[in-house]
DNA sequence: GACCATTGGTTCATCTTTCAACTTTCTTAG
DNA sequence: CTAAGAAAGTTGAAAGATGAACCAATGGTC
């Protein structure tokens, strides 16, 4: 205990190392906003392109989907429902279980993903990777991976 | 070069530890939201009550707090506003320069902060802090601080 | 095979964020 | 001194996020 009240503040060391994510999260993410803001994107926008790049046939259930993405269903489906009138992608039924829904890349979509994807990553490297050097990014990973793990089952309630 | 078209794609290391930092972020600050959530506190208004908490006299001009908690002005005064009417936080002008406010913390928001920062800092240490080794502290505190400092710089464009 | 709890998704109301326009005060150059 | 421009904040409308309520369709189970 290191307060009358039985709270263990944190040192300085641990202060300062929580304090630099921190910044460097919100920073880092209103950068490759800005970024993407040439496209026509944003953040969510692009995140969706890239999981739905990644599956098979293009198209992933609004569940998993939103699951991937860290979204809730209400939110998810706003979203869908712009990119849909952005043209970046449709909803199709699915036939083995009726109530459920894809969200599938149109060609538009598509060619939107190559189009942004590499400056998008010359993006994350000019203001993340390419000041890491390779120790820094296993130690980084290192650090963080039980810390993603165990949040992932928190998540819900703990 | 690693493709065709000139882009350097993201090795594996890259990618993961990448990914890692994006789900850390995200995970955590909802985790943390959770957490405050009992108190009707969100983690924009625990950082003002922080910053003002950590100010000479409690109070802060508007200006300074935008900057300091990176919100847009307009964001910082709707936010101030609600924060004003639970009464955490009161404006007040400024002598010196009659454009200018302060956002001063009230009894009760001091009352409120020193309630609830060591829920907040056992959050910040269950998910965080204590997962991490002081080694990992260190890296992590090594590799993001010259992120911080680079995107604290290139803000606002680059 | 009828019932009921689950799952998959959308919708509506409410709250928050964003962006541009606006007011007031300060500063500075001539 | 005065006019032009910058700085400090606010405001209002439009876009986005959140959460609860809702409607189907499914999957047991008795």
């Amino acid at each position: 205990m290191d307060t009358e009240n039985g709270t263990r503040w944190l040192s300085d060391e641990e202060q300062r190392a929580w304090r630099a994510h921190l910044e460097v999260s919100r920073l880092l993410m209103h950068q490759l906003e800005r970024d993407l803001q040439p496209f026509g994107l944003t953040n969510n926008d692009y995140e969706i392109l890239v999981n739905l790049s990644e599956s098979e046939d293009h198209r992933m259930r609004m569940s998993d989907l939103a699951t991937a993405t860290l979204q809730s269903k209400s939110r998810l489906s706003h979203q869908i429902t712009r990119m849909e009138t952005a043209g970046l992608v449709r909803r199709e039924n699915c036939e083995s279980d009726r109530r459920g829904l894809f969200a599938v890349l149109t060609d538009q979509g598509w060619e939107t993903m190559r189009e942004v994807a590499p400056h998008h990553v010359a993006s994350v490297r000019e203001h993340f990777i390419d000041l890491l050097s390779p120790e820094d990014l296993k130690a980084l990973y290192a650090a963080l991976a039980p810390v993603a793990k165990r949040l992932r089952t928190t998540r819900g309630r703990a």
